[in-house]
DNA sequence: ATTTTCAGATTACAAATGTAATCTAAATAA
DNA sequence: TTATTTAGATTACATTTGTAATCTGAAAAT
């Protein structure tokens, strides 16, 4: 299943809160995006369509859910993108960003705590 | 520029060999790919008119060469990937690889070795 | 009970992408 | 020198994506 750039960002505010209705994403978006409301619309039903949203009638409306959990998708993404162009591993990665000056204190904090409780659960 | 995923694959064996004739390219991706030759052609003449490769005429034929460094591409794909999905920082994608047991111990090992480097250099 | 409205369904249309086939001019073969 | 080959240029066409407009039927208003 492949989720277009326009279609994330409906899934995007979806995951920040559902089940919710068409308008109620509408109104959640406009405060991003300048979308027309049959834009939006449209890329509801495309997602429907690809299986990445679920609904239940209710009334004349319907309430979407994703089908599709968020920390899922990053990881496939991640995955995807390190095997595109790092070989699959994540150093390369975070090597890139080291060189590049775009590592802070804190994220090394944070990757020195992962690193951590790594080595806790797999002595 | 946006490179697409068919695009990207002919950048790819470029990057790793330049300058190289179509003939060349050809050859190397017929290892990898089904591609018709007239569909790789398609893409060295689009992945040219989006300013990704340049070349030199050699009598009738070209040389390619890219026009963007793979590690700059790596970058700019990478950050985008992160702001998309994890808030600009690496490591909620590495603490996602984490969790789902995805990180064995050469990979612990460069990062610690690249959290030394980065201490060295920044204290 | 009619009319109006509005949610979702269907259709629209241009640009990008995947995947080639055809055209054209120049180089090479005969 | 004429015929043939062939590299790159141009054209083709279906699918996906971005971005809507129109249609349709049921709910809400009068």
């Amino acid at each position: 299943m492949d989720i277009s750039n326009a279609e994330f960002e409906v899934l995007e505010v979806i995951w920040q809160g559902h089940p919710c209705s068409a308008t109620d994403i509408i109104e959640r978006l406009s405060e991003h995006s300048e979308w027309h409301e049959k834009t939006i619309k449209t890329l509801l039903n495309r997602l429907v369509k690809k299986g990445a949203l679920g609904f239940e009638k209710q009334k004349r409306h319907y309430l979407y859910y994703p089908l599709i959990e968020r920390e899922a998708y990053q990881h496939t993404q991640s995955k995807n993108l390190l095997e595109k162009l790092f070989e699959g591993r994540v150093s390369p990665l975070v090597a890139s960003f080291a060189n590049k000056g775009n590592l802070n204190k804190q994220d090394v904090d944070e990757l020195k705590a992962l690193i951590d409780q790594w080595e806790k659960n797999n002595d």
